[in-house]
DNA sequence: TACTACAATATCGTATACGATTTGTCAAGA
DNA sequence: TCTTGACAAATCGTATACGATATTGTAGTA
């Protein structure tokens, strides 16, 4: 299974093509800044342009990738203060989600929960680590039965993970996370709504410092 | 100037009949399930396909429309439960917003605020009141600095707001939702962030409520 | 009549083609 | 050397064209 963001399942080639981009963009294939040439995308794909520009149109609604008139779209790049705004959109919306969510969460939901993070103590790749991240968040929030929040929740976790999986390449973070994360985990399973969505919200705020002082630095 | 939910400046024929479709959708000149013609589109605006298409891709990632496989686009439909998810992300969303605006509020704001609400007293044609709603709104969240959440907001304002006209059309809610707008710009006003966002997290739940058992009826 | 089979029509999705805009190159002039 | 301008190449945005799929209409059969 594919834990990138896909529209409901089609057989468009745009959508294939959007699929493809998409994951080249979260693995770093695709550099933020970075061109992409409609022509060399169609042909590396054996179409037109005319799929091509519409995947792009997906990649635009998503904010991965930005247009610029008579010149193309390129891959987004995202500021600090970006990043920080992405940030505040999750935590509000997962917090929201998360709260829904608790009441309806089943043995079975709690039990998928644990065995990710036993299998995220193990995974050193750090794409995979990310993948996995999501997994564990995502079953947190399913039970809270909001397809649309999902989406737009996984689309703006793509945004800022594609840029994390950088950042943790060379920190030690996932040792960090994985505590909040038993944290979070625990306060679900004794139905502590309260604790919960405050841990989360400090989850995400301190991802969220940790990644907008790395990007200062970048930009400084 | 237009309210709607734009993309950023540019001269594509995409964003300009996205801008129309958008526009005809909400204004109720295209109804709920209503099939979104290609050709039929192009030749009104003397375009091709191409970027109709391309135009009905911006709407469907906005939520507005739906793309049935080699049927084509039609026009979304919501049912109580999506309202209701809309809502509920529109809360959280719309709360972190104002919680990081209210700070930033100039005494300019609070007066057009004050000024927008006087107007909306005397307004008749539902459409009109409904954004001059959204421009109240609008300016009280602004100073947050957050365009990405604000262009979000937006579109999930029009996408519920549509059914909202449908439904103000017949009923009495402009002056309760006046009221509670007073309410919220006084506690703005005396900088009283908690009891703004209650009473904006009120304000929205009881819009909810109004139009989903205005929507579960139709349902029946 | 009700139902199937199949042709006619409508509409879609996309390949091809091309004018328009931007970008890159390079020679002439300050 | 540094501009500047003009031409060439690259790339975009979109019109046209057409095969593929879905829908509709019609005739034939049970």
């Amino acid at each position: 299974m594919s834990s990138f963001p896909a529209s409901s399942e089609t057989h468009y080639s745009a959508d294939t093509i959007a699929a493809a981009l998409r994951s080249d963009i979260w693995h770093g294939k695709l550099r933020s800044g970075e061109p992409l040439r409609q022509d060399e995308i169609a042909s590396r794909y054996g179409v037109s342009k005319i799929p091509v520009r519409e995947a792009l149109y997906q990649l635009k609604a998503e904010g991965l990738v930005t247009f610029y008139p008579n010149r193309g779209a390129v891959v987004s790049e995202l500021s600090a203060a970006e990043v920080d705004e992405i940030y505040a959109m999750r935590a509000a919306l997962e917090t929201t989600a998360l709260q829904r969510a608790i009441p309806r969460l089943t043995i079975a939901d709690l039990k998928r929960a644990e065995e990710i993070l036993s299998t995220l103590d193990q995974e050193k790749n750090v794409a995979r680590w990310s993948e996995l991240n999501w997994e564990f968040h995502a079953i947190l929030y399913d039970p809270a039965n909001m397809p649309r929040l999902m989406e737009w929740v996984k689309t703006l976790h793509f945004n800022v993970s594609r840029y994390l999986i950088i950042y943790l390449a060379g920190m030690d973070y996932q040792n960090q996370s994985q505590v909040e994360h038993r944290q979070i985990l625990s306060a679900c399973r004794s139905g502590d709504i309260v604790t919960a969505v405050n841990l989360l919200q400090q989850h995400l705020q301190l991802a969220s410092k940790h990644l907008t002082t790395f990007l200062k630095d970048l930009e400084g």
